[in-house]
DNA sequence: TCAAAATTGTGTATATATTACACTATAATG
DNA sequence: CATTATAGTGTAATATATACACAATTTTGA
């Protein structure tokens, strides 16, 4: 079967920037290569748009299908940009549409998969080299996730939410801004500003662990988001 | 000549959203469309991409060809989001970049030319019924736009120094600023926060007309950006 | 020519948000 | 029981944002 236009058409694709926090480290998530061009290199998940599936959709099913990753019920795709210089893609022109996420850390085990051979979480700081331009498309996502959860920009930082588990320490939840916007904060500003921006409820429990224990909050979701 | 392909393969278009203001009000720039689909409706400059241009210059290029409009030289196109619904183009699978660019008053005698039946500025608030999904993008385009001269947010306030004169008065400058942004600012804070953050000279000149001639100003340019 | 209309120009006080900063409290560890 | 690790706490200074009203200068038209 083949498919024929009076005009030359590039090829579309979705790509995926999945962060996420493992050992308090930004991580994000990458696929080995299993066939050329760059076969053996790592390189964001994505893949060919098909014609009855809208960008978000794409996205979300190559991820499915690289990695294992389907948890992304619920969880925001957010679109951030698209990719389209004529020499990107040794295999012809191809328009890539950008999308990244943020998942917690309990959903992740993955695996490589169909034309993927394998797949996993890398440190932000420490990747590998990459296929394609996805250098510089991970630069620009680390950045927008970077905007995202900076209050002053985006009042979506919420997200940081879905990232925490239902119970937990002030520190967890400094520790998570302080790795998404790539800077460090001062701890009584931090507790002040985030206390007065989400309202919370102490559970009565604490962690345990050496030092001081720490009193366990979960959101007071009397309110609204 | 035909090209033929192994996977359906969707087309891809730039649309360029071309802000500018005239009359004290926001306008933007739309071609009536001279062939189906939406043919003799209103819409928004754009066209199907070439295998040998990156997406800007796509943008650039049928921003020429349907209006006209050449002196972008300079002028930043400005990527905001990519539309790709499945029913969004009843031609077929059509993928479209979207960008915007904000033009002073000066260069804008447009024409309409090859598939375009005519051009023509529209006051942002009296819009025509849109082909498409243009509404939407327009109303996207908007947002990005009041954003992108939001000094809160974005930095890059200083392109509507573009969209000034050389020598221009306070009032001016804060009448661009609220078109922009779409909302009043007073008057006294305006003028204290302008010129705090943009060094001004007075050139001595003022104006004339109805009511006291306001000072002229230039931008002091013995410093930075 | 003068009253009205239109527009420019000007300062202060208040509220809010942001930043800086250092020590005590409580547990685990060895 | 001393050390190490982490949690927890408040205040002052600074910067930013907001609110607000009247005098000055010109054109216009009665």
């Amino acid at each position: 079967m083949t498919y024929t236009y009076r005009h030359p058409r590039p090829s579309v694709t979705t790509d995926v920037l999945v962060f996420s926090i493992r050992e308090r480290r930004l991580h994000v998530l990458l696929i080995q290569r299993g066939v050329d061009p760059f076969a053996g290199q790592w390189a964001i998940p994505g893949g060919f748009l098909r014609m009855d599936e809208d960008l978000a959709d794409c996205a979300a099913r190559e991820l499915k299908e690289e990695t294992g990753l389907d948890e992304l019920a619920g969880l925001p795709l957010t679109q951030f940009r698209t990719y389209g210089a004529v020499d990107r893609d040794p295999r012809g022109r191809v328009i890539s549409v950008a999308f990244l996420t943020l998942v917690p850390s309990d959903h992740l085990t993955v695996r490589g998969m169909s034309d993927a051979s394998a797949a996993a979480w890398f440190a932000f700081d420490t990747l590998p080299p990459l296929a394609f331009d996805h250098a510089q498309i991970l630069e620009d996502g680390r950045a927008h996730l970077a905007d995202l959860v900076n209050p002053s920009i985006s009042d979506s930082a919420s997200v940081v939410f879905d990232l925490l588990p239902e119970a937990f320490s002030l520190s967890d939840a400094q520790n998570v801004f302080e790795i998404l916007r790539g800077e460090a904060l001062d701890k009584r500003n931090f507790r002040k500003w985030f206390d007065a921006t989400w309202p919370l409820v102490e559970t009565g429990e604490t962690t345990t662990g050496p030092g001081r224990p720490a009193a366990l909050y979960r959101r007071d979701t009397t309110g609204r988001d």
